[in-house]
RNA sequence: UGGGAUAUAGCCAAGUCGGUAAGGCAACGGACUUUGACUCCGUCAUUCCGCAGGUUCGAGUCCUGCUAUCCCAA
């Protein structure tokens, strides 16, 4: 049999996926990852492993994370962006401490409980989205290299839905299987928001600033940069005839730009740090600008130094700096850049 | 201190011939969500409509006085 690593998280998905990968006849080794010392799963995890029958192993990766996302995370909020943490975390913690697990472990393959597919044979190894599933988290997954990819499997790539997923751990008895779906930043203590944390953390007093209108107009208050994110409507705490939303947010002269919904549509976003897993076709890529997003036709114009044009056909919402925007063919992630602003064409 | 106007929830604001307080924003709560957002749903003036009286079965809505603010004249 076949010994894979799998990342346990402690929560449903991956624990199926360790069964699904047990009835194709692999033999799962669980790998818990410490990443931090917040709610971390690690005994959920354990005992997922031992109702599954399954060796258990903690790799610590807190120094990795602690230098590759949280720092990152909270040095780039301060600049005004909104980085995500997700996607600095998988490429460089996550699914490298899960290789470097199965290398120990003797294991070629490893899995995670990812909603999405790994497609191989035409010689590259392609992240795909599972056409109908409301799940899809491909998005997360855009930063990894061809050889994760490669050895990567997504036993939950054949799953109909989250339902299913829930179901199945349940009828084989496992105690994940009610288990909340995990929300947030996983490094936050519950209730704390990330720009009281980015405060703390960095240690750095908090800032407030002036909430100004497009034309430069003071309209109120503001916690700190850190606290705000482009495209925000609630919380600004700025009484007006309609619907404001931060538009900008400028760390150098501490100020948060609110402005009407409309002004804050561009079909035009500039990328920087792209990666690609496949050249790009000439037609029919779409792109998504959030994870929580409907991809649209779009097209890429590719630059010097792994930057990009998005050109889309219709205008997106607020693309948000720091943010990453991924690209599909079909149901295929051809690859993805970091948000560097969205604009008029010039 | 002559004339005019306005005073309704945190902000803006509707309230017709008097009949028992629209709406928007903000705020709060929830849903959604393996990032931050967006979105959606719910709540939000019952010692009350600047204050004090009066008329009326009944006044935010009419009358009187007071106070405050704004504008125009001085």
């Amino acid at each position: 049999m076949k010994k894979i690593a799998v990342g346990l998280s402690g929560g449903v998905d991956s624990a199926v996926s360790v069964l699904l990968l047990q009835q194709e006849g692999f033999q799962p080794v669980g790998v818990f990852l410490r990443m931090h010392d917040v709610g971390s799963g690690e005994e959920d995890a354990r005992r997922a492993a031992k109702e599954l029958g399954i060796p258990f192993y903690i790799k610590d990766m807190r120094k990795d994370f602690e230098e590759k996302v949280v720092r990152p995370f909270a040095e780039l909020y301060k600049k005004g962006t909104t980085p995500n943490p997700c996607i600095l975390c998988n490429p460089a913690v996550k699914f490298r401490g899960l290789l470097q697990a199965a290398d120990a472990l003797g294991c070629e393959n490893i899995a995670t409980g990812h909603y999405a597919s790994v497609e191989t044979g035409s010689g590259r190894h392609l992240i795909r989205r599972i056409p109908g599933q409301e799940k899809d988290q491909s998005y997360m997954l855009y930063r990894l290299d061809e050889n994760c990819r490669g050895r990567l499997l997504l036993p939950l790539g054949g799953m109909p839905d989250k339902q299913a997923v829930r179901d199945m751990a349940e009828r084989n008895g496992l105690s994940a299987a009610d288990q909340k779906d995990s929300l947030d930043i996983c490094f936050l203590e519950p209730g704390c928001s990330h720009g009281a944390f980015i405060e703390k953390y960095t240690g750095s007093p908090p800032r407030p600033g002036d909430i100004l209108d497009a034309s430069g107009r003071i309209l109120g208050r503001h916690e700190g940069v850190c606290y705000y994110t482009v495209g925000q409507r609630r919380g600004l705490g700025v009484p007006s005839d309609g619907r404001k939303y931060v538009a900008a947010l400028d760390a150098e002269n501490n100020t948060v730009v609110l402005d009407e919904k409309e002004a804050l549509e561009t079909a035009t976003v500039y990328l920087r740090d792209v990666v690609l897993h496949l050249p790009l076709p000439d037609e029919g890529i779409t792109a998504k600008i959030r994870y929580r997003d409907q991809d649209t036709p779009v097209e890429v114009e590719l630059l010097e130094g792994n930057r990009a044009i998005l050109h889309f056909e219709q205008p997106k919402f607020a693309p948000a700096p720091g943010q990453s925007a991924v690209f599909y063919w079909e149901n295929c992630l051809l690859g993805g850049g970091v948000i560097e602003r969205g604009g008029r064409e010039q």
